[in-house]
DNA sequence: TTTTTTGTTCTCTATTTGTTCTATAGTATA
DNA sequence: TATACTATAGAACAAATAGAGAACAAAAAA
């Protein structure tokens, strides 16, 4: 359904000023604020925009004005955990309060994921930039030329590509301005192997 | 059925401008804007473009004036088209058929929007690469440093920056490699703006 | 409880704007 | 020349939109 112009008018202003009001305004105050004088028309325009799916229905409440969350659907989509910043490791026993996010299924496999945000240009030449979300599976085992998660001597965590010969294990970033580094296999510990990627832009 | 010259004016006019007005204008406001004194001249020209299944038909509302959005079929909450690969172009009549892909609600704006397949390495430097699912908000105008999808000449499509200079539109790759483009504006036809980027390993 | 605030419904009026119609004029084509 | 098509202006009408204000009922506060 399409809106009016005062429909746009005033769904535009409650987008923009809502959060300014200690609570929600009443009728009367919204009137007061968009210059008009009567209730009555204020309550078909917030009707209207009601039954557009935009506000939430006041239902006779006092003061029952608020937006309408339009990407809430979201509800059923399949979320997965987002443990925050690759820098910052991965406190696997947060995993439970970790705030969720939507994965499209072909960015997963089947077995247990988890998002991470990437930090730094050391995968840059992989197309992997500061700022993207990358989804992981969670794994403790590698092949070469895989991207991995690797925790380093309990501390350090970084996205690399993975490569072992013998007791070494080869981190090497996709940036040419950076060295491969080399650790004895013990000190390396694979927290994931690299499934899918995602960027917002805007 | 073939528009006229006039309607072809007015019909740019509308992919181009209508997001430019606060809300959809009224026929005398688009009199004024595009130089005409009578609105029945207008309301017939608008007739004709409802009539070419350009445009939403109005029915009598006030302001009902709206490009008809072509990817209205089967939207599936979580779901866009995907139409192929960027090389290709945008076919839209086969918009109908177009497979759906998966895209979170976060990668995508809550205007129309589409997925395509990239192809070549001219966006590297950016992150972009062979093989990246692209979102793409479809719309007929960008700002400078927008990445957009530019059809060239009604022929060749391809992802670039955008920048416009007075009546030259120049294309700049992100590829060390590669030079910018640069046309007159008329040549190229913006199709949409880069709103998120998907890529799956394995 | 009583009082005040505020949402709901209604009627009436005015303004905006889509629709239809007639008339005029330019251009291309048979 | 006659005909068809395109484009424009402007008048008249009808529908959509917006607003005011009164009366009432539900919710919240005192």
């Amino acid at each position: 359904m399409n809106l009016t112009k005062r429909q746009q008018e005033i769904y535009h202003f409650l987008e923009t000023h809502l959060n300014q009001f200690e609570y929600p305004p009443s009728l009367d105050e919204l009137c007061h604020a968009l210059g008009v004088r009567s209730r009555g028309s204020m309550h078909k325009h917030i009707q209207a925009l009601v039954d557009a799916g935009l506000l939430e229905p006041m239902s006779g409440k006092q003061r029952g004005i608020r937006l309408k969350n339009i990407f809430s659907s979201s509800e059923d989509a399949h979320c997965l955990p987002f443990l925050g910043d690759i820098a910052a490791g991965i406190p696997f026993e947060a995993i439970e309060n970790a705030e969720p996010i939507e994965v499209p299924s072909h960015l997963r496999t089947n077995k247990p994921c988890y998002v991470l945000r990437v930090k730094g240009d050391s995968m840059i030449d992989a197309g992997i930039i500061d700022g993207d979300w990358v989804i992981i599976e969670h794994c403790h085992q590698a092949q070469k030329n895989d991207i991995v998660v690797a925790l380093i001597d309990q501390q350090e965590v970084s996205l690399k590509y993975f490569e072992q010969k013998h007791e070494k294990i080869f981190l090497h970033p996709a940036n040419a301005s950076m060295m491969p580094l080399c650790y004895d296999s013990q000190r390396v510990q694979i927290q994931g192997v690299l499934v899918g990627q995602m960027r917002q832009y805007r």
